[in-house]
DNA sequence: GCGACAG
DNA sequence: ATCTTGTCGC
């Protein structure tokens, strides 16, 4: 990619990194809404168009509470590590249409546990200001550093630690079935962003049914614009 | 040329 | 992310 564009986007990332903070803003029985964040990309006249869909699910109960979406044209492309650039407009835009207000946001993708500790998740904090947590399904590879498998356990994890730095956690949300990659986003520590990813695991995905739920919503959304 | 590469 | 059938296993 451009030289010069990659030094303008790793300022803007740099420049976020002294206002994270890894620990709990908020008190437990604080969280009740819980957002879960995904997109879904496709192609119509040569034109990449992506959909944001947001749902807010409640705690205790897991019923979806509020839901938003919004569909536009891709301005940016792919860049991994600079991810937030691609997707975190279509996300402010569907944050826009919600009525409730989450408490948190979990995201497709990775917050802390990133070069510069600036995944999307991280990065999206900023304009949300809420606590946010990343949830991706493969590991970015950090410093060419590798992750160990934690055992075949349900909840069994292993910290990622670069340089004696806590950067994120693999954890084994099912058993039998390849691990999810769990790093704070912002504003919460990562035993806490574990335990709410492990409260949101149902039998039938690794993933949380946050993400989960915003997930296969994206992909309704994109079925009825390609059958138009 | 080859391997890496969140989504 | 997306393109895509069958197939192995519970």
């Amino acid at each position: 990619m451009n030289n010069n564009l990659e030094r303008e986007l790793q300022k803007v990332q740099n420049d976020l990194r002294s206002k994270i903070k890894l620990n709990n803003t908020f008190s437990s029985e604080e969280v009740v809404l819980v957002a879960g964040v995904d997109l879904a990309y496709w192609t119509e006249d040569n034109t990449d168009y992506a959909v944001c869909c947001i749902q807010v699910l409640d705690y205790q109960t897991k019923q979806v509470i509020d839901k938003a979406e919004y569909t536009g044209i891709v301005e940016f492309p792919y860049i991994s590590g600079y991810l937030a650039f691609r997707e975190l407009p279509f996300v402010l835009k569907a944050v826009e249409r919600l009525e409730s207000i989450p408490d948190v946001y979990m995201f497709d993708g990775n917050g802390y546990l990133h070069s510069r500790h600036m995944g999307i998740a991280t990065q999206a904090s900023f304009e949300l200001g809420k606590p946010t947590v990343g949830v991706a399904k493969t590991y970015l590879k950090i410093n060419n550093v590798d992750f160990t498998m934690p055992e075949n356990k349900v909840g069994a994890f292993e910290d990622i630690v670069i340089e004696d730095e806590v950067y994120g956690r693999v954890l084994r949300s099912r058993l039998d079935v390849k691990p999810i990659f769990i790093s704070c986003g912002n504003w919460i520590d990562l035993d806490t962003a574990t335990n709410l990813t492990m409260h949101f695991v149902e039998q039938d995905s690794r993933l949380p049914v946050t993400t989960r739920f915003a997930d296969l919503a994206t992909h309704e959304v994109k079925r009825r614009y390609q059958n138009k």
